[in-house]
RNA sequence: GUCCCUGUAGUUCAAUGGAUAGAACAGAGCUCUUCUAAGGCUUUGAUGUAGGUUCGAUUCCUGCCAGGGACACCA
């Protein structure tokens, strides 16, 4: 059936020079066919209903007319909705008399409301389909190949050895791992890296704090910090440290650094560990600025130029501004770095695409910096893309551990822990993970957090609580069920929950298109929502006729809410 | 000063230029002898401001107001 009306399709447009529709021209038509042999329902549905629509205004003789087909806002308003009527007003009746005689067997009934949209219901016939299709998919329901053979490296995370693992990079990290699956949901093959800032004055002051603890380094950078602002002396030792740091002069700081690096390093994996993250590729500045400086040296004249005795880039030429690659001591800057970086990361992994993810706040840093990697590389041009966030905020401000008022990322996922606590004693470590990445991903990536454990981490209503929760009791039915899952049953019935199932794949397409992994999110929570409405309502597991059905519905649901969830990142607990 | 980002219910967030601006939390009320009540149902409540473009603006453009960030030797 599928097939048939596929080849009807093809058939069509390639007989359809006429069209004028400038949203979806006939070329992007059809190259969409030839990109997805494997034709996805819902995308075919959606053709047939654009399709017509071109048919009736050619008909019809109604040239120029640009129209959209899409899901209105509402459920109530149907399944899809053009606004062709609104744009051709004194013909939106002759149109919707056309496509309300010519519309296929997937839709049920067509109407014309409001202001003048056209709006289409789909039948029972598509809905049950469609769930057939999500069942016979199972783990693939939702994945594409709009990227196959493209390779994308991500990097994100970034934390600084000597230094706390705080909730900001936890952020960078969950929404790091979520732009990953989204991108390997869509067919392409990732590998994300991280970057470590193991040298630099942080790295000395938390050194000098250590020695003089005898060797210890807890509280040593906040130690090291405060006395480096505060103690004239004290910042001339770590000064002294940082040189002895670079060229390896002091056995006793060599020590300490190497114990102190590993140290972190370590803690580090801990944690990528507890939030699901597997690096390809650790990268270091200690390496970056080697290879940094030697790049800017041999491209100074052409692309850098020399000011006041550091080397620069000048980005005014092109719209931007300059920054500092070497400074005056001719030492790499973290500008430099990067540089370096983008060499080491070009050597190690062949990419189409490299991604950066960092907060917000070091946007005109990347815009700089990509500009000047681009004039060393000119291969890379086009290849690099910096994707920022906003930053997690305390209702005190922002984070400073000047001021100690750092929260750690342990520390966070084990106070979410005890908050749960009391509810149950399964997957309290999948829960609060899940907790606190919902509470990231629920909102545009480009907005601040301003976060406040009692009400930022939340465990109802709209939280990674309640989409886990979902989940589990349908496993709970599901191994129940002493019958297996039928479409086959006449049910004159149209759950909520139909409507929006099958919208799943073009939700990955759309929040891939946008990186916004809070599509995917805000989606999932709507789906939960209605199947929790479904379940106080019906009873699943009966001997009524329908309850085959409802099994159906019910499996579905548990493919996509494990799909989607695993695209985002959020660990699927299969009870709680 | 220049550039960038953000202003939506009491609060935290949604809303590919479309229809009656959606949720959640908090407030008021109801709901477990029935598949997991971490659930469901009812209810009060919002687009900073002034213009412009458009059949139609939370969305696009301009001014203003407010908040945040970046802007030469930190990362």
């Amino acid at each position: 059936m599928i097939l048939k009306k596929s080849g009807r399709i093809s058939e069509r447009l390639s007989t359809s020079s006429w069209l004028s529709c400038t949203t979806c021209s006939n070329e992007q038509v059809s190259l969409h066919i030839s990109i997805h042999p494997p034709f996805g329902y819902h995308e075919e549905v959606k053709n047939t209903i654009e399709i017509l629509i071109k048919e009736a205004l050619r008909g019809l003789d109604i040239q120029d007319t640009d129209f959209v087909v899409e899901h209105p806002a509402d459920l109530k308003m149907g399944d899809y909705s053009t606004n062709v009527g609104i744009k051709r007003r004194t013909r939106a009746q002759e149109i919707f008399e056309y496509l309300d005689k010519n519309k296929t067997d997937d839709i049920e009934r067509v109407e014309i409301a409001g202001p003048g949209f056209i709006n289409f219901y789909l039948s029972k016939k598509f809905f049950l389909n469609s769930l057939k299709q999500i069942i016979d998919a199972g783990d693939n329901f939702g994945q594409n190949s709009n990227l196959e053979d493209k390779k994308f490296l991500v990097e994100h995370t970034q934390p600084n050895p000597f230094k706390e693992f705080h909730i900001g990079h936890m952020m960078n990290n969950i929404i790091g791992e979520s732009v990953a699956g989204m991108i390997k949901a869509n067919g392409a093959n990732v590998k994300t890296v991280t970057y470590h800032g193991d040298v630099g004055l942080h790295v000395a002051k938390a050194i000098w704090g250590a020695l003089k603890q005898s060797g210890d380094f807890t509280g040593a950078y906040a130690f090291g910090h405060k006395s480096y602002e505060d103690d004239e002396n004290a910042k001339k030792e770590i000064i002294e440290i940082n040189k002895k740091i670079y060229d390896k002069s002091d056995s006793k700081v060599n020590a300490l650094y190497e114990s102190g690096r590993q140290n972190s390093l370590d803690d580090f994996e801990l944690m990528y560990k507890r939030l699901g993250s597997e690096f390809a590729g650790h990268f270091y500045e200690s390496e970056a600025g080697e290879i940094g400086k030697k790049l800017v040296l041999e491209n100074a004249g052409e692309v850098f130029e020399e000011s006041e005795g550091a080397i620069i880039f000048k980005g005014e030429k092109f719209g931007l501004h300059t920054r500092v690659f070497l400074n005056s001591e001719k030492l790499p800057t973290y500008e430099a770095k990067e540089v370096g970086l983008a060499k080491i990361k070009k050597n190690k992994f062949v990419y189409d695409e490299s991604i950066t993810i960092t907060a917000n706040e070091q946007d005109a840093f990347f815009n700089v910096v990509e500009v000047a990697i681009s004039q060393i590389f000119p291969e890379l041009n086009g290849k690099l893309r910096h994707l920022s966030h906003g930053v997690l905020k305390l209702p005190s401000g922002k984070m400073s551990s000047r001021t100690g008022t750092i929260i750690t990322a342990e520390d966070l996922i084990e106070d979410v822990k005890k908050i749960i606590s009391d509810k149950g004693d399964i997957a309290q470590e999948e829960v609060a993970i899940g907790a606190i990445k919902y509470m990231i991903l629920r909102q545009s990536i480009g907005n601040d957090i301003i976060f406040d454990l009692e009400k930022s981490v939340s465990t109802e209503g709209d939280s990674g609580v309640y989409l886990q929760y979902a989940y589990a009791r349908t496993n709970s039915i599901l191994e129940k069920a002493d019958k297996s899952a039928d479409t086959n049953i006449k049910i004159e019935e149209n759950y909520e929950i139909e409507k929006l199932l099958y919208r799943f794949p073009e939700v990955v397409e759309n929040a891939m298109d946008e990186f916004a992994p809070s599509h995917i999110t805000t989606y999932l929570t709507q789906l939960a929502g209605s199947f929790n409405s479904l379940y106080a309502r019906e009873q699943i597991l009966s001997d009524k006729p329908e309850s085959a059905y409802l099994i159906a519905v019910t499996k579905a649901f548990n493919t996509v809410m494990k799909n989607g969830l695993t695209i985002l990142g959020i660990p699927t607990p299969e009870r709680m």
